[in-house]
DNA sequence: CGTGGCTTTGACCGTTTGGTCAAATCATTA
DNA sequence: TAATGATTTGACCAAACGGTCAAAGCCACG
């Protein structure tokens, strides 16, 4: 899971439960599909649903929409699906896990600022590939995060407080500048974010250039500056 | 419009319009109100369509939510404005110039890291006592800003090339580490309107520290360290 | 105190929304 | 190929939606 390679602009991401083991034992949280047809009429709803909800938010986004999107009837998509909540629910459980993987990789045994600049690129690089995700979240954080607030409470911040004491753990073997690890971990989310889900505004402030070529040289020249030594 | 005073936390931006001027011609766009009910309730619809629109989106408010949060009837608050449409596009209209204002502060006659610093620190202020207004915006850009486009690629490009002119002009002339004028700007909305646009995720991970509480330091470390001399 | 304009409201309208259901169609396999 | 279960659909529903309207209430001023 560690590259990610790029050749598919604005798919959806790789589904970690795609291909599963033969036989495995059925988890009772997402119904495996039995069939041809359900595999893919499952994927092209989240699919679709992962349009309009990133272009949406989940209040603005209409069951009708999506059931276009997917190239389905509203009643046919009602049948893979019991509501549009449980479409959000599947969405968001799906993407988690991926989404949060960047900062998994972040290796203790490496060098710190090496570290820290590869998980900044690969963030960056998530922004880029995958910017519907990166909104998904976004409407749904920026709304009060209601359906995934206790997810964030629990699993987010306990990653993100082991990799802020790894983080601090550097800073105090002297191995990076001081900072404060949340917050370093915070300006990355923010920073590589941004490109994704503020795009529309850099693209129009900046006319034709595109705001993701210069980005990584930018963020590395920052981190490098912030982090490195003088 | 230089300093804020934040003793009034989550409440409206001071209306540039407030107190107009004795006999100031009116204007054709925003009718002036008549009357002290007109300026009373228009101004209670504007407040709460804030709280409905920063929190819900646009397609995610209603007219009822909005005209219950400013004690009003529907058809009421239909007399005052014409339609949501309308009401969006008042706040718009009334938000944007304030919004902007610490960029256009950034003087040229200063020195180029202070008037940068003084920049975020405006920026970071904003998002504390202003969070519903970053995120009304955040929310209309994030899904690809339909009513606002216009703006941004007119007045808010043609602000932030003359600001980001007068950063290369520093850096040209050695007075600041030289780094893309124009993503520099980028990244100082990203790291200030995240606290705001972010503030339930931010505080979920942190649990009981605030998170303006470290901001104000790390961003200036980071943007000294990013842009100071070695 | 009465009149004219400003304000408020209950009732209403057509549309959109999330969701249901029974019936019809399709695919698989015995 | 016949039967059975999986899939699809048109018709439908109640609630919510943005918005309208005529009538009623209220207020300021002569």
């Amino acid at each position: 899971m560690a590259t990610l390679s790029v050749k598919e602009l604005h798919r959806p991401m790789p589904d970690p439960q795609a291909a599963p083991p033969e036989k495995a034992a059925q988890g009772k949280s997402r119904p495996r599909p039995r069939t041809r047809i359900q595999a893919r009429n499952r994927a092209a709803i989240l699919e679709a649903a992962l349009d309009v909800f990133s272009a949406q938010g989940f209040r603005g986004a209409t069951v009708d929409q999506i059931a276009a999107a997917a190239g389905l009837s509203k009643p046919n998509l009602l049948y893979y699906f019991p509501s549009k909540e449980a479409i959000h629910a599947a969405l968001l459980e799906r993407l988690l896990d991926t989404w949060l993987d960047p900062l998994r990789e972040m290796d203790a045994e490496g060098d710190p600022l090496d570290e820290i600049l590869a998980y900044v690129r690969r963030k960056l690089e998530m922004s880029r590939a995958y910017p519907r995700e990166s909104r998904f979240f976004a409407n749904e954080i920026v709304q009060g995060a209601p359906r995934i607030h206790a997810v964030l409470s629990t699993d987010l911040k306990a990653l993100v407080d082991e990799k802020a004491a790894l983080i601090q753990g550097w800073t105090e073997a002297g191995r990076l500048a001081p900072v404060h690890p949340h917050h370093l971990i915070f300006s990355i989310w923010s920073l590589t974010q941004h490109y994704a889900d503020f795009d529309v505004q850099l693209r129009a402030v900046l006319g034709e250039e595109d705001p993701f070529e210069a980005a990584p040289e930018f963020l590395d020249t920052l981190y490098r500056r912030m982090l490195g030594p003088t």
